[in-house]
Parts: C-alpha cells; sequence; structure tokens
DNA sequence: AGTATTGGCGATTATTCTTCGGCAGAAAGG
DNA sequence: CCTTTCTGCCGAAGAATAATCGCCAATACT
C-alpha cells in the first residue's frame, strides 16, 4: 500500500474545524480558565482525556492564544481608564509610536478607520499620569491631536467570547 | 490581656497591601497564568508555597479577579472588532440598553466622559453582524447616534498589566 | 525584655496533569 | 460490500503539581 511519501499530513483537516465540543470548552475556558480538566469534561460532556487533547489542539491552532489572570485595575492602583484617540497627518503607525507600547499602562492599540487614526486603551493611576501619555503621544512626529475619553463606569469588561450570535433579534424600529 | 471582643481584625492590614513581591507575582500571572507556583516562586524569589499564600491572599481581596483563557477572535470566526461610540439623549445608561451585554460579540461597555456617553468594544463575525447590533443600539430609547471605528490592525492587545509608571520621561517638546 | 502575630520554608499528602494502550466509528480503497 | 486506515474517545497508570501542616525567624506592640 502507499505510504504517505510526500511530508503532507494525511490529507486531512488542513485548517482545523471548531466543533460544538470545542467551543464549549473555549467558551468555559474563557470564563474560568482555572477548572480542572475532569471538571470541563464534565461540563461538556467528555473525559478528561479527550478534553486534554482538544485544548492542546485549540492551543497550537492559535485559537487558545494564551492564559492570563485578570487583575484588577483600581486594586493595583490604577483607578483612570481612558480610551486615547490620535489624530495622525500622514499613516499613523510610525516606529516612535510604538515606543509607547512599552508602558504598562498602555494595553491596546489599533489602528482603526473613522476619524481617527490609531485608538489607545490607556489605563493609569491618575490624571497626571495620563497626562504624561498624551505628552508621549503629542511629541511623536506627525500627530496632529488626541481626544480622550475617560471611562466613568464600567459595566462590562471581559475577554473575547467563544459564542457567536447568528440570529439577532428583529429589533423594533421605533418608526 | 483585652481579647478582641469588638469583632475588629486586629487592628492590622485593614485594606492589604500590595508589596513587590507581590507585584512580581501578579505581573508574572497576568503575563502566564498557567506556570506552577514552583516557577513563580523562582521568578520572584520566594519559595511555592508562599506564592501559593500570596495568590490566595491576592485572589481574595480582588486583585486577582479571575483568571481567563485568551481566545483568538479570528480563529473563532469574528474577525471584525470594532468600538462603537454612542450618543444619547439624558442619561445614556437605561435598563434597556444592558440587554446588549447579553451578545457574546459585546466585550466591554463603559459610560465616559467626552463627546458621547457610551462606548462598546464589540467584536463580530462580519459588517452584517455589526450592522444588526448597531440596529440594536439605535433601537434603544433615547440613543440619538452612534460613531464607529472599525479595527484595521491590533497592534497590542493584553489585560491588566501589574506595573505602574512612576516616572514618565521627559518627552522633547518640539519646539 | 516579653509577647503575640505574621509570613516564609521544608516536608507531606491530595489532586491534577499527562501519557499510554485499546477500542469503536467514520472515511478511503478494492 | 467488505477491508483497510485513520481519527478520536475512554480507562488506567505514572509524573508533576497543588494544597496543607508544623516549625521557625522577623516584626510590632505592651
Amino acid at each position: 500500500m502507499a505510504k504517505n511519501t510526500d511530508g503532507l499530513r494525511q490529507g486531512r483537516r488542513q485548517q482545523p474545524v471548531i466543533d460544538a465540543f470545542d467551543r464549549r470548552i473555549l467558551a468555559a475556558l474563557a470564563a474560568d480558565s482555572s477548572q480542572s480538566y475532569a471538571r470541563l469534561g464534565e461540563a461538556v460532556g467528555l473525559s478528561a482525556p479527550a478534553v486534554h487533547e482538544r485544548v492542546r489542539r485549540l492551543r497550537q491552532s492559535g485559537a487558545i492564544k494564551g492564559v492570563h489572570a485578570a487583575l484588577d485595575g483600581a486594586a493595583l492602583g490604577k483607578p483612570l481608564l481612558a480610551f486615547v484617540h490620535v489624530e495622525a497627518a500622514g499613516w499613523g503607525k510610525s516606529e516612535r509610536l510604538m515606543q509607547v507600547l512599552q508602558f504598562p499602562e498602555v494595553e491596546e492599540m489599533h489602528s482603526v478607520a473613522g476619524d481617527a487614526s490609531v485608538l489607545f486603551k490607556v489605563r493609569t493611576g491618575s490624571p497626571q499620569a495620563l497626562e504624561a501619555f498624551l505628552a508621549q503621544i503629542h511629541a511623536v512626529p506627525g500627530v496632529t491631536g488626541t481626544r480622550s475619553y475617560i471611562a466613568l463606569s464600567t459595566y462590562l469588561e471581559r475577554p473575547v467570547q467563544a459564542g457567536v450570535t447568528d440570529s439577532w433579534p428583529d429589533m423594533p424600529m421605533p418608526e
């Protein structure tokens, strides 16, 4: 019989499929990643080794990027959360702008489509620290301005969820 | 001797202090929460049981809110990340608006100071799904408009960091 | 000084992770 | 249609880790 001589995988599962079991495992891990495989298996209807194998695969495929502790910003002395929109002349992403990613106050940076070039999520200990961050931004060549949104209350803040809404409710369009 | 009869703690550590050891532990756990206590202890300079005890305390005090798996949005079929600003007449936080938190696409919701009332972070599978979400928002009474920022590239996205910058570099203020 | 309390360490036990062999079900191939 | 091949799950065993305990040093309070 012809053995697999061309080095390719046995012709299956090129792009790993995420099935219903995987979805449930991912949802459970996103909610709480500190539970045992036995408990996970019980929750999704599989044995512990089966869950272990699936998690290993999900991890390798990149669906699970890591597992992190969720810290409380206020408890750590960083009670001030802000979203900073940066307007830049020319193209926003500069080497110089990437420097600010080294500050632990910066949690997110995206380039966006809209009336801003780059968007930062920043958590600082004080308005002064936010001001210092903004000074850093304004010191970047090409930056023409910033617009900041200070979070007053956070009603939800959670990691990427595994679920997908496939049937959005028909909203009652108010005339 | 007078025994503690008034039900209060022995007059110490009312508000738990986070020392340098805790900081390092938290930083390590925020980066990767799947490492063993032995490794953590080695990294921060403590024994495994000491780290275990500190983590237990940090967890109880609320500094550690939980541990979650970081999932890849694109791998899960949600490649579209958007920040949605909502403008509302009157006060933004309504019971009706809280309903949308049930959608797994919604990852964050804050009320903010700035030229918007509420800010959402939403991750959807398609522009259509984002449109459906916006329709939900617009269906909320009092909402006068939304402004959406579509993420083109994400350069950084990480959980709350333990570190705090205490000496911001003096920026070269360009003339 | 004396006393009480806290927090760290080493050692032990309990739990969990991880791997292994075997088996059943589903695709390819004759 | 039957065989072959492969995948994925399970139960069980071994390895690693988590969790607990008693003891000791350092600190704070009387």
